[in-house]
DNA sequence: ACATTGACTAATT
DNA sequence: TAATTAGCCAATG
């Protein structure tokens, strides 16, 4: 069935990054990963890029903390780098520097769900 | 149906 | 550590 499915996609992201706690944080591929176990789970279809995660964010992220979803290699979304470091600094979450450049320390930071 | 694009990743240099 | 390259997968035009 193809109605309903995007959106299922969709909300299975979603519901990933809500879970997300103050203070850390998951990669596009980690979210992707997840999205895909639990879709598997329940029968849909398992989609599993992490670039695909980041279209949905683009689209309908801004309902959950899409800040605390950050590159493998701790990098914020350019898309609102400034915005997204703020939130994190105000978070407490581990920053490898101060600057707008600044970069998650994601072995540190990282987390997901137990 | 084909080409381009993107809030990605991993390997290589 | 940073820049480059290639692979990836779905959305869009």
């Amino acid at each position: 069935m193809r109605a309903g499915g995007d959106e299922e996609y969709v909300e299975a992201v979603l519901a990933v990054v809500r879970q997300i706690p103050e203070g850390r944080v998951m990669t596009y591929g980690l979210v992707a990963e997840v999205v895909a176990d639990t879709l598997a789970a329940r029968g849909s279809t398992p989609r599993g890029g992490p670039r695909q995660v980041g279209t949905v964010m683009a689209r309908r992220g801004g309902s959950v903390p899409w800040w605390r979803v950050v590159t493998a290699d701790g990098r914020v979304p350019a898309h609102a780098a400034s915005r997204a470091l703020a939130a994190l600094r105000a978070e407490g979450t581990p920053l490898s520097s101060d600057d707008d450049d600044a970069r998650v320390r994601v072995r540190r930071a990282v987390w997901w769900p137990q």
